[in-house]
RNA sequence: GGAAGAAUGGCAGAGCUGGUUUAUUGCACCGGUCUUGAAAACCGGCGUACCUGAAAGGGUACCUGGGGUUCGAAUCCCUAUUCUUCCGCCA
């Protein structure tokens, strides 16, 4: 959600950045209609205000006179009161009622971006932000996508998945399953020895945590729901991990807050189909170890630079060619204000995966769950978020498999063969 | 699932027979006195959000959340949530 202050503030900018994003003017109007109800909120706080203080005087001297034992000159200013709390209860709806839809308003605004975000509307508009300037691997005359290849070596089954559940739902077996487990022990390990704190997050969260990080209303549709409990399943392990800090205040020198966490996550994917849904490219549930971090505003794009290191990191010892590209307006989250997607080249689809996006969120997370920090001058300010997936699990298994497949079977990266145990499917 | 009790400021912990209450007190924290320095002791300060104001300041709300009774509620009533204890069930 985004700050009033800076609607109020930095109108300009925002509305450039909207226009970055190819939001119609309808929405950038929306910007003057709440600048307008919150200077009504406030003529309308003043008034109560001045009532309540009223109010709260006379009862106070009604205590004094029944004291001094002269109860029968109450009557009055009883009356009195009754009269200011009419008023009160009106003043007191209609404040709330601009509040609630100044508040629901801003809900449906979404971040302004960085500067440095290209104009666009599509996802080919997006910004190379680091080429692939090696060669791709080259594969064998008969060489398959990783859904062929997982029935070749018994690794993953979606029709198993489909008869315990149904469509998206992939079954691990044998080597397949180990491998699952060997990605996640990697990228964790790789996570906590750059100093972020492993976390084992709930996988259900309530509807304050879905609205904390901003997937609600967002995107409600996405999200698994138990109506019966009212919780949702996490599409990502960014929720829970990073409402941990949800209406905190933190000191000023915990900062940056490094965590990670691995979690298999939830994402309905309604209306996806085609092609794009074959294999492991989009399921139901899928593994992913995510970073999260809290950080302090003036060095939230330096934080953002190098969990960008760190997930090429993973990607350079995965040997998996990768490319990084910097989200245009019109393809990035509506809470991010900065995103780097990497991508890795799938060589028997002959495509790019999507398999991290790395994001700062500003204080847009941060203003949604009042999550602040206690600065140097004692005041509580909103802290930044940032967050990456580091990695998504089912497509580097899906690249991997392609890419690193001979005709002898297929090649396990160096750095994971002490998780697996085995150098080769 | 059943029964009883509890929820107060960063923490601990009073108030809870309704009326100089943001709320006794202790700890922590900040400033000062003393000291070569530190500790101790003593003195002073110490919540958050919003409105108003150039500022100083003034005002309002907040004692888990929501609703109610009353001129007036931390204090009474209803409700939700969470926690504790006991009983039942159970990986």
């Amino acid at each position: 959600m985004l700050e009033i202050g800076i609607i109020r503030n930095q109108k300009e900018r925002v509305v450039e950045g909207y226009h970055k994003r190819n939001l119609p003017e309808t929405a950038i109007q929306e910007l003057d209609v709440i600048i307008s109800l919150d200077d009504e909120r406030k003529s309308v706080q003043t008034s109560l205000d001045a009532t309540l203080a009223e109010s709260n005087a006379l009862s106070k001297e009604i205590g004094d006179l029944f004291k001094a034992g002269k109860a029968n000159e109450v009557a009055e200013k009883k009356e009195k009161v009754a009269a200011l709390k009419e008023m009160t209860k009106e003043l007191e709806t209609k404040h709330k009622e601009i509040k609630d839809r100044i508040e629901e308003k801003l809900l449906s605004l979404p971040n302004v971006p960085h500067s440095s975000v290209p104009k666009g509307k599509t996802p080919e508009e997006n910004e190379v932000f680091k080429a692939w300037d090696k060669s791709f691997p080259s594969l064998h005359a008969d060489a398959l996508p990783h859904w062929e290849l997982a029935e070749k070596y018994d690794l993953f089954s979606l029709s198993l998945g489909v008869q315990l559940t149904g469509s998206g739902f992939p079954v691990y077996k044998g080597k397949g399953a180990k491998l699952q487990r060997a990605l996640i022990s990697f990228f964790l390990d790789e996570a906590t020895n750059a100093g972020f704190q492993e976390i084992i997050p709930p996988l259900l969260v309530n509807r304050h945590s879905a609205r904390g990080t901003g997937q609600l209303p967002d995107k409600e549709g996405q999200m698994y729901y138990c109506e019966k409990d009212d919780l949702y399943l996490i599409p990502t392990a960014e929720v829970p991990v990073t409402n941990l800090y949800r209406e905190a205040v933190v000191p000023v020198e915990s900062l940056p807050i490094k965590m990670t966490g691995y979690t298999p996550c939830f994402r309905r994917e309604a209306g996806s189909y085609g092609a794009d849904v074959k294999g492991l490219n989009r399921v139901h549930q899928f593994d992913k170890v995510e970073i999260v971090v809290i950080e302090h505003p003036d060095k939230s794009y330096d934080t953002l630079m190098s969990m960008v290191q760190h997930v090429e990191g993973l990607l350079e010892k995965l040997e998996l060619p990768y490319r990084i590209l910097r989200l245009c307006g019109g393809d990035m989250g509506f809470n991010s204000a900065l995103t780097f997607d990497f991508e890795v080249f799938s060589a028997a689809q002959q495509k790019w995966l999507e398999v991290s996006s790395v994001s700062n969120f500003e204080s847009f997370q941060a203003n949604r769950m009042t999550l602040r920090y206690k600065d140097t001058d004692g005041k509580n300010k909103l802290a930044h978020t940032l967050n990456g997936s580091a990695l998504a699990l089912a497509r580097i298994v899906a690249s991997l498999l392609e890419n690193n497949q001979t005709t002898d079977g297929i090649v396990i990266p160096e750095v994971l063969r002490r998780y697996t145990g085995f150098d080769k499917i």
